[in-house]
DNA sequence: TATGAATGAGCTTTCATTCAT
DNA sequence: GATGAATGAAAGCTCATTCAT
């Protein structure tokens, strides 16, 4: 049974690697299952062996990002390091994080798409995604919110800064990897110092360097 | 010669009105004509005498949405306050300009979405949208680069300052417009001011005040 | 009230012109009433002023080649020539008819493949159309079968000639007018002769001239 | 590497079979694919797994057609009959194809609407089909024309015949065949004698039988 | 498990016809 | 009479999902 089982996954993995690819070149609503299936190099059906339906492929992918941004966090909350270095050291991880896997980072398009959708709950028609995108943000700010709080009492950031400036924060990095993924000439990669000495230090002069 | 024109354009409008308002509740994908057709309270086959079809009605929501922007960028261009304060003008103009309107603000997630599609040119199936949202970002970096090169030269700015941190700035807005849309206990309008101070002061403590 | 009469009929007539036209350019399957108005340089609504409905303009085109054909019937049944002069001159009345007025005759594609549909009798849906084009070719065998009939008694033509024969130089015509529809490098009016030739002398070599 | 092909094909043929039935009864234009669908005892969306649309059902129907044409002047061409021998064998031999299957013969009337609709170049709108039925016709009469001229270099036709005469000899059967479709008291088959006395010793008498 | 043919709901779009102005 | 905006029934086509093999 374990051996199956690492077939299985194996395979299921497979698939949803050639799903994201697919997502990223077409976009999820004009994807069809037998654009995955052949990306994938398999019939048609065998997706539903291995994914509920269509959208299960795009839940899934929200999963792969979802363990990437917790391991990001996860690393960034091991650090003891001052605040302002475990700061840049979070936010070069996410891009770093981000730059590296374009394919499943363009999926984030079709997530923000289908989450926003689902954010007046008016009408449960269509029903809600099973992914909750809003709650990969919402654990970004808190941990640097906490960030920033720490480094307000212990460390050299201002006093006073928490959840606006943590949404300050994430948002330069999002925003950044909107630009990217809206226009392939905007670099990504080399956005996360600028993101960093941007937020750190501003863009003022400082009285002295 | 324009009999007609009024009445024309003006329920060409409200049938956008309509259109917007779906999108923001459904989201692009998710809208069908017959939902636009029944929001602006017409028949289907009515949508078909002022819009080409489905797209056009995305089209036409990015018109108004680049309008607004340009309208933005026009008012920061014809400031003449200093740099860093004209800066803070566009981003609070920019902010404002999106938390007005919500519905059509929500639209920009379709936007980017269908945009981000077009990213990859391999194929040309399906065919790339109409309307280029990366341009309107473009112009955005162009202006507050400008500005930033301004503030370096003549204002109190930091000297060196260019395109990447004119990305940040754009990010800053975009990614808190972002998680705004994506999660509605995210205040928009509330942010634009941690934006510029953080953007211009950054988030370490200064010598002096 | 005349004056008006005349008024309303001569617009109809212009319609009527302005359909078939249409019909003959792009057939009466792909034509629509719009077409039709636009062609005539008025309002789509204004051709249900004077047409019933698109298959009454298809009807009203019917009812000008019937008019046409009981015309070129009537002329051959007043000849007092002898029977196989008054068939030649049939067969060039008719082609000269068809050949006089190539729009119109191009409406016979459609009156063919409409009438023909209805072919079956089994279901009534569709309704048969209001034309029977069926009757135009009864008319013209009747016709030729009488004139062999009396050529054969009274003339130089064979005796025992009766409604095969007829079909056949009708057949001959229709036969050459849809090679011309079908094929514009075939050229109708330079067939009369031929078929006349043909039918009457037929292709064996004659003892003597 | 054959495995599915046979069914594949056969299904696709009974798929035709259907479609020429239906186009027989209501006439292409009337048609939907789901009476086609219905006919064939399928849903309407199979229909597309072998077909590219309606229009291809139309052209299948053509290639079908096409093909019997061919096969009769093959056989034709194989004779070693004198000229007017073959003739008459050319000229029983297509209408006893014709006849033999009066569905797809009435898918002519289509093909030649659809065809003519062609026949004006000006726009390409709607495009013209993918068929082209005059090249039938040019081929018969190609054949015709040849066998005229051997007839009357080596038999006992007329010298001098060509082209025209060849037309009105194809005019003779598909305007027979006309008269058919458009009136089914017409009998095609009883006319293939005819056509041939006809259209070889004519109509006049002869001075010896 | 794997396949891919089959299904049919669902969607876009067209256009004949109506009717208020 | 003339108009052309509005309607909504149709029809073509797609594709997620199922299931017999």
């Amino acid at each position: 049974m374990a051996p199956k089982r690492v077939d299985r996954d194996a395979r299921r993995e497979d698939i949803l690697d050639a799903a994201v690819r697919v997502f990223a070149r077409r976009g999820y609503p004009a994807t069809r299952i037998e654009d995955v299936a052949a990306e994938a190099g398999i019939a048609k059906g065998s997706v539903y062996l291995y994914f509920e339906g269509r959208e299960a492929l795009l839940a899934a992918g929200f999963e792969r990002i979802a363990r990437r941004s917790a391991q990001v966090l996860a690393d960034a909350r091991r650090s003891d390091r001052p605040a302002n270095d475990a700061l840049a050291e979070l936010v070069e991880g996410a891009v770093a994080m981000l730059a590296a896997e374009p394919d499943l980072t363009a999926v984030m398009l079709d997530l923000w798409s289908a989450g926003g959708a689902a954010r007046r709950a008016e009408d449960a028609d269509p029903p809600p995604p099973a992914f909750d995108i809003a709650a990969v943000y919402r654990e970004y700010r808190a941990l640097v919110a906490e960030l920033l709080r720490r480094g307000g009492s212990e460390g050299d950031l201002r006093p006073g800064l928490g959840e606006p400036e943590a949404a300050v924060v994430v948002a330069a990095i999002e925003g950044c990897l909107l630009q990217w993924l809206v226009d392939p000439s905007v670099d990504l990669a080399r956005l996360a110092d600028p993101i960093t000495a941007t937020c750190l230090d501003g863009l003022r002069a400082r009285p002295e360097g």
